[in-house]
DNA sequence: CAAAAATATTTTAAGGTTGAAGGAAAGTGA
DNA sequence: TCACTTTCCTTCAACCTTAAAATATTTTTG
């Protein structure tokens, strides 16, 4: 009966870790390039993707809803960061993808953020990386948090 | 040079496990017992402080800002799940603390989140959590998310 | 003691988040 | 064709979150 305890303590631990880290980010990102998580996390997913991604597609993608896309949308677009192009073929949809000015300034912040994450994990050696990697690739398949990722033909 | 890489996507994939449990327990928060993650923890954290706490105290504990608990604070105190009362000898501050109806509704959500985490955690054996969470500590406090959990005399 | 500084909390503005509702367009099928 | 359903996106209301400003009170200091 005491695993159940085990495992709870594992996972308020792992909370506190992470959410420290992310917190973290969170602040340097803010002061130190004027953006937001949820921000980068939209242009990183659109940096994967050069030729754009549909608007439902980026949902899926990053896992939120619907309307909070929108809204980052709006945002990234009104600096000029991201751009919406019709679907040809499709009147409802809309593409979305990094403007050139949105590929640079992503660059900046994605070489920052693996600059942080770098030294934020000083400590774990590559080897131990790797296998912590692939131990939490392996826990995430078996609990399906991959589901589908959206494979869908454009 | 590839250690970087290796660092980052440990993160990436420690997020992405650790993000898709966190969504489950709100969801199932919100589904089950009506009720928020942030809600959640702060009842969590009152009900480890049967005397109550001081808003600062708490948002504190929780590392969230000080406007932050007052709106959940206001919330829960609507439902009569926490109540407010005066600090004898400082009119400034205020101590929160369950009321008998919130710890029973507390130690509901509690059970429940306790089986929930053992259930998604069930491919972990007891052995590995506690190896674990034991790792984990020892990487908070070296990176030090301790800092001090505002051991203040009350 | 009175002015200044520090402390405790709330308010505010801006953004993130969700689920649900709404509007437009596409697809289905009789 | 024309109703029905589905799909795509936006809007909306409610809540969470923060940093900064505003209030109220206490403490320090000259």
């Amino acid at each position: 009966m005491s695993a159940a305890k085990d495992r709870l303590r594992l996972w308020l631990r792992l909370l506190k870790v992470v959410r420290g880290m992310e917190q973290e980010v969170r602040e340097k990102l803010r002061r130190e390039h004027n953006t937001t998580l949820p921000r980068f996390d939209v242009m990183s997913a659109l940096s994967r993707h050069p030729e754009g991604l549909k608007m439902s597609q980026l949902s899926g993608v990053l896992r939120v809803s619907n309307g909070n896309v929108t809204g980052i949308a709006d945002r990234l677009s009104d600096e000029g960061l991201v751009e919406r192009t019709p679907v040809p073929g499709d009147r409802r949809a809309i593409i979305l993808r990094l403007t050139p000015a949105g590929q640079k300034e992503f660059a900046r912040q994605a070489q920052a953020h693996e600059n942080w994450i770098d030294k934020m994990l000083a400590g774990v050696s590559p080897a131990d990386a790797r296998a912590m990697a692939e131990g939490l690739q392996a826990f995430a398949t078996a609990a399906e948090f991959e589901k589908e990722e959206t494979a869908n033909a454009q």
